[in-house]
DNA sequence: GAGCACTGC
């Protein structure tokens, strides 16, 4: 029996993260016992054996299988056993895609191994690292390993890595893939300094990945213990109770497609309602936040009026954009005789796991972002899930018992769903990872041994822009490319490279404090933030915010306002600033300023003045302009695409000549967000060779 | 006169 050790409370700046710790908190006596119950524990140890022999191996288990947890620790043992021998010294790093993931495991282990947090066991992420010289496990985000590699290609600090999550294929872990390849390529010859890498995925894409990685073996955890059937509903039909008796998980199809995939949700909510115990929750997947808003009041509007004898039914919504207190109510223990209903976007489909969810319905969309190189706009769209995205929505009811899924799609329209989301490098702006690659020392990025390689056009634009920022050039070889000076130091700044150039440019303009400011809160979501009921009041409440010269020196107002009222609660309150962004941005701000003070910039202030500020703005940023029309709409300088305002700025309705933007993205028309009036002879100033070129001379 | 899904350094 292994030593037990209770949590230790960790202090985080974001208080986002305490939600997420609410389903994984378990009494220490207990941890011992449910450990057991996983179903990956008897197989540990063939398991590690096996991992043990290969260079790479992949393992596949479904959510909930331990493996997360188990191998790990597994292999933290095995490294024990190595320490004299090989692998002296160095460390097993486990990776996440999310941050919150990576604390919370990390905390588990550390609680499961009987040792402090921090000591043997430790985690790295953004803002926050527990991690010590005795440190021996590593659980960290994918981003931070891309990041420590940027300083060490061949990760040499690292005897193991896994990476966890391999199917979600974040733009980290996607890059992640081929680094480590190399890296353990590189470190082959040298018998005590090889790389042992384990892949750890949900059963998805299993022969693509082992094809990727040298035909490594791949090793099934047991998962899911209810077996599942599936069949078709007419008019919303149930069940009957003795099947359900029978530990049955039930998979339904809609018979005839929905036209209105809202209102069939809105009837499924009432039907599953009336034929199914109340204690039993609910959980809608939508597509966002007015969507849910509307099927909130429509729940609210018809359970009025349900018979006196039926339950009632507690509504709670879910998307990332509510305050946090909101969030945390789908928590609440439902009272006595009434049911449980979640409406939610995609959040909860990995990021928050609520427990207790009997019945999921499933709408089969998603709000998706897709980005066309060749446009250069990114389109928000609702779009249909993937048939592994369906999966995992599924897989969000009956985790400790049985349950139903209802598809409000039919059988034959699941079938023609694409298996898998488009990988997510596959529909990204790359300039930045295109950046990182060439600091890891990746000379062609053309050839990168992508698993699944981005469009040619797609990096070929990547790398137009760094040329245009003036980071990237060709190298003597024509095919391969090199940073510049400047290039150089823009990595140092995790930032898309258009805002690291305006840091940097900042220096030239003596307004380096405002610059940092106006950066970090572009690098969040929005800060002004009304619920929808309080709208009005809340636009009229932020003209004292507004500036003639643009959302940029709003913003600036806003954070001088927040920092004189030393960060108040009620003011952000009363003014309708989210508390929560604020944080992030000051956050967010001091790192960029730690980052600034080691490449020695000088952190000046502009005062008052406004100028050098979208000077310094413009120096990065030229290339997403605007011009004024004759007929007063506007339209880009690059591609003559008509554009409009979008009506949250404080330049609505106004018309200067020329403009500044931070996005363009296509919803119902093609909307400008975080807009700044400029002068043609800054742009002139900041690209001539690129303004010449586009337009001519004046 | 619109309403932006989610994540990360």
């Amino acid at each position: 029996m292994e030593q037990q050790q209770p949590f230790k409370r960790q202090k985080h700046f974001h208080n986002r993260d305490s939600n997420y710790h609410k389903s994984y908190r378990p009494e220490s006596q207990d941890l011992y016992q449910e450990r057991c119950n996983l179903p990956i524990y008897s197989a540990r140890g063939k398991l590690i054996t096996e991992i043990r022999k290969a260079s790479s191996s992949i393992v596949i288990g479904e959510t909930g299988s331990g493996k997360t947890t188990q191998i790990p620790q597994g292999s933290a043992q095995l490294q024990y056993l190595l320490e004299a021998g090989v692998t002296k010294g160095k460390v097993i790093a486990c990776t996440q895609p999310r941050r919150v993931a990576a604390i919370s495991i990390a905390k588990r282990v550390s609680a499961e191994m009987g040792v402090d947090l921090g000591s043997q066991v430790g985690y790295t992420v953004r803002f926050d690292d527990t991690t010590s010289p005795q440190t021996k496990l590593k659980f960290m985000t994918d981003g931070m390993l891309l990041r420590e590699a940027i300083l060490d290609p061949n990760l040499s600090r690292y005897s193991v890595i896994i990476l966890d999550e391999a199917h979600e294929r974040t733009v980290h872990t996607d890059v992640l893939f081929g680094v480590v390849k190399a890296a353990q390529r590189n470190r082959q010859t040298d018998q005590k300094n090889q790389l042992k890498v384990v892949f750890m995925s949900a059963t998805m894409d299993v022969d693509h990945f082992s094809n990727f990685f040298n035909s490594a073996p791949v090793l099934y955890v047991q998962g899911r213990q209810h077996p599942i059937q599936a069949s078709t509903f007419e008019k919303f039909l149930s069940p009957n109770s003795q099947e359900r008796l029978c530990d049955i998980f039930q998979l339904m199809y809609s018979v005839k497609p929905q036209s209105d995939y809202i209102y069939a949700a809105l009837v499924a909510v009432f039907q599953i309602h009336q034929e199914y115990p109340a204690n039993e929750d609910i959980l809608v997947f939508l597509t966002g936040q007015e969507e849910i808003e509307g099927v909130l009041r429509a729940v609210n509007d018809v359970s009025k009026d349900l018979p006196s004898d039926v339950p009632g039914l507690v509504v709670y919504r879910l998307y990332a954009a509510l305050p946090q207190a909101i969030q945390e109510k789908v928590f609440q223990k439902t009272p006595t005789g009434k049911r449980k209903v979640i409406l939610s976007t995609n959040i909860a489909e990995t990021s928050i796991t609520i427990p207790g969810i009997k019945h999921v319905i499933d709408t089969g969309r998603v709000k998706a972002k897709s980005y066309q190189p060749g446009s250069g706009v990114d389109t928000l769209k609702v779009q249909w899930v993937s048939q592994a995205q369906a999966w995992q929505r599924t897989g969000r009811a009956g985790r400790e018992d049985s349950g139903t899924c209802w598809r409000l799609y039919t059988e034959e329209t699941f079938g023609k769903l694409p298996a898998n989301t488009i990988p997510e490098i596959q529909r990204s702006n790359l300039a930045s990872v295109v950046l990182q690659m060439l600091a890891l020392k990746i000379k062609d990025v053309f050839h990168f041994d992508f698993m699944d390689p981005p469009t040619e056009e797609s990096l070929k634009n990547a790398v137009e822009q760094l040329k245009l920022l003036g980071a990237v050039e060709d190298g003597i070889n024509p095919k391969e490319l090199k940073l510049t000076t400047l290039g150089k130091e823009m990595v140092a700044f995790p930032l898309d490279p258009r805002l690291s150039k305006v840091i940097l440019a900042a220096r030239n303009f003596g307004c380096l404090e405002e610059i940092l400011t106006v950066v970090s809160l572009l690098s969040v979501d929005s800060v002004l933030n009304a619920p929808s009921s309080k709208r009005e009041q809340a636009a009229q409440c932020w003209k004292k915010f507004y500036s003639t010269d643009g959302d940029h020196i709003m913003l600036l107002t806003i954070y001088r306002s927040f920092i004189a009222m030393k960060g108040s609660k009620n003011w952000c309150h009363e003014n309708f600033v989210s508390l929560r962004n604020m944080k992030h941005a000051v956050e967010i701000r001091k790192q960029l300023k730690d980052l600034c003070v080691k490449a020695q910039l000088p952190l000046q202030s502009c005062g008052r003045e406004t100028a050098p500020i979208r000077k310094c703005l413009v120096q990065g940023m030229f290339m997403n302009t605007a011009e004024l029309q004759v007929d007063g709409t506007f339209m880009t300088l690059d591609r003559k695409q008509p554009v409009t305002i979008h009506p949250s700025s404080c330049l609505f309705n106004c018309k200067p000549s020329y403009l500044l933007f931070n996005e363009l993205v296509q919803t119902s028309k093609s909307y400008i967000r975080n807009v700044c009036s400029v002068d043609s002879e800054w742009l002139y100033e900041a690209a001539p060779a690129y303004f010449r070129q586009r337009f001519g001379k004046r």
